[in-house]
DNA sequence: CGTATGTAATGAGCGCCGACCCATACCAAA
DNA sequence: TTTGGTATGGGTCGGCGCTCATTACATACG
């Protein structure tokens, strides 16, 4: 992993390799560290996100704080994504917290337009369509699709969620009426 | 990278170390090799995928196909999603010609939805729909949220397909109508 | 048949760099 | 001056990518 290792990171936050080991129990231990800190960044900037005019000024608000967050913090963006921790540690239980907080704000975004729905739907809603998101940013960070990258991202995000909440309300308006 | 060392490899296809460098450069272009292969593996699967009853069957299965092909080969997929090449080497012009064959593949399922869209528009929308279910994918094959996981992924990726569309034909209807 | 020739596979070994350890140095506070 | 906690970074050891002298084997020839 170039760029991460446990020479490299003390060299970053201007310390010797040596004393990293004297905090962490090993260097998963530190990587994990950052990726439950960088979720929890993540979870409180989407949390504190504005609420905008409408729901959808709201969603594609919290799109632009989710991918704009990506790129900003690109490296460690992908060291949370593509690093997989060793499968015999225990899954961190504040990784998972933060990943549920992430759909409680998305869910609570989408409310408004969910009226009828039970809060299964609205959860399942929201984590669909934050999923979607979060591949529309995993891509653009990788440079894996030479038509989405950083300058287009913010374009796909918001094609995505106003499709999708258009899809939402017409189901909406659907039941309503039946 | 545990488990693609060119030692691994070649103790997994039963040569030795040295047979690899016989064929391949290095190791990059090993990997380089297996990304292409993989990928136009899943383009050729998807645009053989058969033509459902409707758009939204097709597209459905278009999805089960790419999200099965995932699951089934978990490593190497993390592998190409995980693992960027050196920004040195050109970038291959065939990973980035299969990974137009697969938006228009998808563009082709959403064709018959979107009658009165420009190519453009088309291909927007189906670039934006294939990103988003490789988010799921993605989150599923490395088990990055507890809820999403290899048995619900295509429940995921079936209610994102589904609103997405609705959402299209919803605009669709508009625009035909104006 | 035996022998020569070309090709394909080998795997021990090289140099390097990774994670991780620990004897040592440092420096406040007592 | 002593002491205790903290940071150090050179060093160990293992595994890495990669090489190349050597081997194994199929085929061609006399």
């Amino acid at each position: 992993m170039p760029g991460l290792s446990a020479r490299e990171i003390a060299r970053s936050i201007e310390y010797s390799p040596g004393t990293l080991y004297n905090i962490f129990e090993n260097l998963d231990d530190v990587l994990l560290t950052l990726q439950v800190e960088m979720l929890r960044d993540v979870a409180c900037q989407l949390a504190e996100t504005p609420i905008g005019a409408t729901p959808a000024l709201h969603i594609d608000a919290l799109a632009k704080t989710y991918v704009d967050y990506a790129l900003r913090n690109r490296k460690l963006w992908n060291l949370l994504f593509s690093h997989s921790l060793p499968t015999t540690a225990a899954p961190s239980k504040a990784l998972h917290d933060y990943v549920f907080a992430i759909g409680d704000t998305v869910s609570g975004a989408l409310a408004p337009l969910m009226i009828g729905a039970s809060a299964a739907e609205k959860n399942l809603a929201a984590r669909v369509l934050w999923a979607g998101v979060h591949g529309i940013t995993a891509i653009a960070v990788t440079d894996k699709a030479p038509f989405l990258t950083v300058t287009t991202a913010l374009d796909y995000t918001h094609t995505l969620t106003q499709t999708f909440l258009d899809g939402l309300v017409a189901n909406q308006t659907i039941a309503v009426s039946a």
